[in-house]
DNA sequence: AGACGTCCGACTGGATCCAATGAAGGAGAA
DNA sequence: TTCTCCTTCATTGGATCCAGTCGGACGTCT
């Protein structure tokens, strides 16, 4: 048995800059779940050879944005309306324990950019909701000196991040303020520096959007189609 | 774009095969947090080349029981205090939620055979203990017919597996027996159907065992000491 | 004697080549 | 005409080989 330490750089690893680009673009929307991914592709993009690209899928395949098959492919990875709820149902437990951990440690500044979000997702279309919402959320969480509950908080965005834009796009048609209108409590609540009011409205905001998901089969049935 | 169905095999995988057993290993204690991973040693072992052992690496790195870092190796995983502490904070959010989803569908002879490892834990050494303490509470979200939140909570218990090894041993020293009867209240608790007060009992069971860790930070000490 | 610089060894990361598996398309028979 | 079987091709998984990098040890200089 040996006791080295592990030293903490991470340069010279070729795959992780491939899953940097990929997981970007995947978020992004240019690749829609169920699209078929091959390493050639990948590897003639990058002017590399497939090795660190099959890395970079492994990394995220375990993140749960792609889905590889043995001898077969990858493929972005797919959610089941079932899925997507128990995924929802995990941030509605543990988002409001980091928000928690983060709210004592917001600044002026941090809350004043929480403000200028929240203004700019009023007047947003739904793509341009969907960054800002983000944005605000994940530098709700920011100041946290965490480690483990913040990477699996940003994981579980990741992983839902294409179904909340279909999610955001009914909203958006039915004129639904809701979530305007938490981010405003949220805000206000991070204000006055009660941090348990605003781990409440966040849960409620969560759960909110999880059981309206559960109205709209559609945006599954719409990827299953594509099978 | 295309949308072609990913099939569900898995088989023809040389890497988790290889991930498999040493996961076993580490959980089992064979390789304590810190001890270095040779990639060489591991393909010599399963006779095939490194190719494979560099993805079973990545896998179990991606599960947190490895940490890789570049041009440099492999070593098993350590925790801090800190990370350990927020991994059982989040324990103690999901778990309940995930045991609320799998007690109505708990069998009599799931009940039974909970008791039957309530039972073997009374005269248990350290080492089975934690064997069947695991066995218990996994064997209680069994059930469940959920994917995400398994996977997350097994995962959970993986990581933080070593040091409730130490933990354990702790509480052994000082005839502890609060778990003893936690386990107890929680099959009574399924036992009369009642999910919501047993995910109470499960709530409390954690988040006893994570503030008892604060008081326990020679576990984490013992392993910097390695360094 | 202690500290610094250089050299050497060992390990990991990447590229190329080969084997195996799955899928699609075409030919033949009912 | 349609279903089935077989052949062929594309794509992935694995093995071997080579290059890059880090750590340690030895020797030398102050």
């Amino acid at each position: 048995m040996s006791g080295a330490l592990p030293p903490m750089r991470d340069h010279g690893r070729a795959g992780t800059g491939i899953a940097d680009v990929l997981r970007e673009e995947i978020l992004r929307g240019v690749h829609p779940p169920g699209t078929r991914i091959r390493q050639e592709d990948l590897a003639a993009r990058h002017t590399t050879s497939r090795l660190p690209v099959r890395e970079a899928l492994r990394l995220l395949e375990s993140e749960g944005l792609v889905t590889l098959v043995a001898n077969s492919g990858a493929w972005v990875s797919r959610l089941t309306l079932a899925e997507c709820e128990e995924l929802y149902l995990v941030r509605e437990r543990i988002e409001p324990v980091l928000l928690g951990l983060s709210a004592p440690l917001l600044t002026p500044a941090d809350l004043d950019e929480l403000d200028g979000l929240a203004d700019l997702m009023e007047g947003a279309d739904a793509e341009e909701f969907l960054v800002h919402d983000r944005a605000f959320h994940l530098l709700t969480y920011a100041p946290a000196r965490t480690v483990m509950l913040s990477d699996t908080v940003v994981g579980l965005w990741n992983r839902t991040h294409h179904y909340r834009r279909a999610f955001v796009a009914a909203a958006h048609a039915r004129h639904d303020g809701a979530a305007h209108h938490d981010h405003r409590l949220l805000v206000a609540a991070l204000r006055r520096g009660d941090a348990e009011e605003a781990a409440h409205v966040l849960e409620r905001h969560i759960r909110r959007t999880r059981i309206e998901l559960e109205r709209h089969p559609e945006i599954f049935d719409a990827d299953a189609a594509l099978r």
